[in-house]
DNA sequence: ATGGTCGATTATCGA
């Protein structure tokens, strides 16, 4: 099975890209981050055309996540147990949206961006990621062989090197001590990240800001990730940051991160 | 080629 992981940063302005790289790279399952439309809006047809079946949480221009998938769509499950949400006006955020496809729990998870170190977002933030790793480890602690992959946009970069330049980012938000803690107690909960292994950095990214010429210039960061519970990270064999499909007009600003997990 | 873009919603805002 090949499950996927891609911020589109719209899928109205996205959808025949999606389509159309759904069925060129064989993926089964695709969580999708930053939808940013509303359910009624949500372009499902093309998608259904080629036989996915989809579940998507927008409830505005802002945020939203969906589950594509062609081997079952079944438990939608809105937010995860105990997440925390943003007051007004931005009460209409969808931010995780869960469904079992294949008999694999995947989660697409759109973690709060912070903003900056001062703003009440970036509290939000650890709040939310806090929040997230209480409940991915209640779920291993009442079924320690269970199959979840939380997969999606963290806007965290854990390491040094998964910023192009660490000087640039002093003092910002997606590297700050805090952020790498909160995502190091995911993996402390028993969830890996599976990816790394199969593209190993430094230079290995899966965002590219759309301004200065960040792309070409190859200066991007690592934010997308899929993070994979014990039973399910022992079956993967292989992984890709599909880098291609960031190129030529009409890209998202992330790349695809596709992960092949054996059955 | 002198190099700050997208997208949604409407001149800003968030990313």
């Amino acid at each position: 099975m090949r499950v996927a992981t891609w911020n589109v940063n719209s899928i109205r302005a996205r959808i025949d890209r999606v389509a159309s790289w759904l069925e060129r790279r064989d993926v089964d399952v695709l969580a999708v981050q930053e939808t940013k439309c509303r359910d009624d809006q949500f372009p499902d047809e093309p998608l259904r055309a080629l036989g996915y079946d989809v579940a998507h949480h927008g409830l505005s221009a802002w945020s939203g996540v969906a589950v594509v998938s062609r081997v079952g769509l079944e438990d939608v499950e809105v937010g995860f147990p105990g997440q925390p949400h943003w007051g007004e006006p931005l009460a209409a955020e969808a931010r995780a949206l869960g469904a079992t496809c294949g008999g694999v729990r995947i989660w697409s998870l759109y973690v709060p961006n912070g903003r900056t170190l001062a703003d009440p977002h970036y509290l939000y933030k650890l709040d939310w990621l806090s929040r997230l790793r209480d409940t991915a480890a209640g779920w291993l602690a009442v079924d320690a062989a269970a199959t979840v992959i939380l997969a999606g946009d963290w806007n965290i970069a854990p390491l040094d090197e998964d910023v192009w330049d660490m000087r640039v980012f002093a003092h910002s938000t997606h590297v700050s001590a805090p952020e790498r803690a909160a995502f190091e107690a995911i993996i402390e909960a028993g969830y890996a990240d599976v990816v790394r292994p199969y593209t190993p950095g430094p230079g290995t990214y899966t965002y590219w800001d759309y301004t200065r010429l960040r792309f070409p210039r190859r200066e991007g960061m690592r934010l997308d990730f899929a993070m994979c519970s014990p039973a399910l990270a022992s079956r993967v064999t292989g992984a890709e940051i599909d880098r291609q499909e960031r190129k030529g007009k009409g890209a998202s600003d992330h790349a695809p991160v596709i992960v092949e997990i054996d059955g």
